[in-house]
DNA sequence: TTCATATATTTGAAAAACCGTATATTAGGC
DNA sequence: GCCTAATATACGGTTTTTCAAATATATGAA
């Protein structure tokens, strides 16, 4: 069990392609690499790496489903960082807006059967 | 006047010793330099470093009073950084406790006259 | 002015973070 | 098996962050 305190959550989202997939992720409760890589509009390793940070932090739990992985928030988090993220999510829709519109104008976006 | 993005308040709060300033400064709304090297049990030069970096970042107002700066959140934060602070503070109590002690504990602590 | 206390800044080095490119791995369809 | 798409990782280099130690600045008291 990872142990979050202030210091090591914000370290997490201390960079602004983490942050992003965070909140995003928090809004669409889960997303595949290929989704994130398009909705930030960066190349696949650079989003790659970052996932694993977030992984690897305890923020993020992937399933792989075919071809697919999938992130989604980590089911046990603290209740603080989840009322962190949605607080932050809440007063920054602006800041995401251009990631969230890619995101919804994505061609053949993998289809979630489970 | 500074543009507060979820990256940029989690870049300032990435540190241990910068998220206690800022949570300890979020709790007693003021502290001056000596009473934060204290409660943190560092040197001074590692405390206004940071203390330095805060205040840059915009989360942090300063103001002298005599020998002592006093250090509090800036006034014109957005709502949802006061609010994502005050959820830090009240969720990381203990991870605060041995900071909080030592303040509590501190001889000859300066007195605000203003 | 001289001394002491509080605070800030500079310096130089070590560690960590980040990036793009290249390469591996894994799954699915033939 | 081979080929392709999705994802992960390794490599090498650049930039950023952090630190301790030394030094500078500012205030107040004598």
């Amino acid at each position: 069990m990872t142990l979050f305190t202030p210091d090591y959550l914000c370290k997490a989202l201390a960079d602004s392609t983490r942050a992003r997939i965070a909140l995003l992720i928090t809004r669409e409760k889960e997303l595949c690499v290929c989704e994130l890589t398009c909705a930030l509009d960066e190349i696949q390793p650079k989003i790659s790496r970052h996932l694993a940070l977030l992984r690897e932090s305890g923020l993020l739990l992937d399933r792989r489903q075919g071809q697919w992985v999938y992130y989604r928030l980590h089911p046990d988090l603290p209740k603080w960082v989840n009322k962190t993220l949605k607080t932050m999510l809440d007063a920054n829709s602006e800041w995401l807006a251009d990631n969230h519109q890619r995101l919804c104008e994505m061609a053949d976006r993998p289809i979630r059967c489970c």
